[in-house]
DNA sequence: AACGTGACAATAC
DNA sequence: AGTATTGCCACGT
């Protein structure tokens, strides 16, 4: 106990925000970041996840880089278990890469809540 | 307490 | 255009 950390704020929130992702869908770390308002620091977005490596609320298969890339698939066991669930979902990989990309690309601002409207 | 690290991204040249 | 460097901020040691 001591020290008042009671959630990881920052971590928290990317965990929210990840947990959020919708199935087959993927999303960037820099837009996580921006979401949480700290775009430049996209790194602590990956940070984060390095601390959600256990926790399988956090769908960090789901969140790729700016160019699709499966950059942490190393941390997935060093498999290509992150190829195989987001394959799993329906999402396209090939090279550790993620096909169509700009259309599975998913930004939490889109979050639904009460919208359909996809081609708006 | 300080230094180094890190699953990215943007800017500069 | 591609390549190189900096910025960012919190965690780990």
């Amino acid at each position: 106990m001591s020290s008042t950390k009671e959630n990881d704020n920052f971590f928290e929130k990317v965990y929210a925000v990840a947990r959020k992702i919708p199935y087959g869908r993927v999303t960037s770390y820099g837009a996580i970041a921006g979401y949480l308002g700290t775009r430049r620091s996209a790194r602590m977005v990956g940070w984060a996840m390095n601390a959600c490596n256990g926790r399988e609320d956090v769908p960090a298969h789901r969140v790729v880089n700016r160019k699709g890339i499966l950059t942490g698939k190393f941390h997935f066991g060093g498999t290509n278990l992150m190829q195989q669930l987001l394959e799993s979902e329906g999402v396209e990989v090939y090279e550790n890469q993620v096909v169509n990309f700009d259309e599975l690309f998913w930004d939490p601002s889109e979050e639904p809540g009460d919208k359909f409207a996809e081609d708006q």
